[in-house]
DNA sequence: CATTGCAATGTTATAACATAACATATATTA
DNA sequence: TAATATATGTTATGTTATAACATTGCAATG
């Protein structure tokens, strides 16, 4: 598996199943709220809030102000749409959206680009870690850093 | 495996063994980075770094600053005393220093009591996810949050 | 035993990340 | 259409973290 960015039509398939799952669910897809997906997710990078307050200000010709873009994220994060890398205070575009709430990813120093990585066996060993601690999991990141293929061979 | 809190002569042997180690290594335990350490194990629950900053504030009877703070973190964290959790930017001490770089943790959202889980098959299988994906890994974070026994039943 | 170099700390300021609180607007539905 | 809920605008501020440069203390070297 590749860490090579996405292509266009991933990016609008990507973009049309939100639109479908909102549509279906009565969830209010707003203007905004779909701006701010679609720059993350066509960033192709794991994105900063900032960095999407100052394209979305950009995009819309006037200034955006941090909680309007902070209530964007969270519906996202919510519905399971975007994730948030907490290791980087960054966030990517989920291209699994409602298949889990829980991703798990590889994320390359170097080039930044990242890699979700739905590993069910990797899911089964940390559910059954929980299990053996008797603890319910309500949430869990897990964030692999380090260097991609192409990176470590430069 | 219960949460419950370490008890004093663990607490003891912690502070030991990192003052062993920094011994045996020529590792420079200055006073401030002693007095980080023992105020993030003491505390038994993940500690903020300010809270960290008030708390040697009180014990020196002097105002510290966030530099000072943050540099003997980086210095614990560095040599493995200490880890860091991202989703709740909050600080914890390793009870198994030098054992393992690596560490994952279960976080009760309840009590906020954690507990390391240094589960082997977990780690296999996160290199194997990693290996699968011809990525090298520099640094892993895993951290499950949810409820503890305890505070599930109540 | 100066002096030079280095590691650690002090200090000030500010950068980066995130939310509280309240006002306003827009959509939904009784 | 009034009442309610949902979303957004706006101002201010809270929280987390680091840059940059000055100072100190101590060990190695000439």
């Amino acid at each position: 598996m590749s860490m090579k960015s996405k292509s266009t039509s991933e990016l609008k398939a990507s973009i049309h199943r939100v639109e479908e799952i909102c549509k279906s669910n009565k969830l209010g897809l707003t203007e905004i709220r779909k701006q701010v997906f679609e720059i993350i997710v066509k960033n192709n990078k794991p994105i900063k809030a900032y960095e999407i307050l100052d394209t979305i200000s950009n995009i819309n010709n006037k200034p955006s102000h941090p909680p309007t873009v902070y209530r964007a994220i969270d519906f996202l994060i919510e519905n399971g749409f975007v994730h948030k890398l907490n290791s980087i205070n960054s966030f990517v575009g989920c291209f699994h959206p409602k298949a889990h709430k829980e991703c798990y990813f590889l994320i390359c120093k170097k080039c930044n680009i990242y890699q979700e990585c739905c590993d069910d066996s990797l899911k089964d060993r940390i559910s059954k870690t929980a299990i053996h601690n008797n603890f319910v999991i309500s949430n869990t990141t897990l964030e692999i850093e380090g260097h991609c293929l192409d990176c470590s061979q430069k």
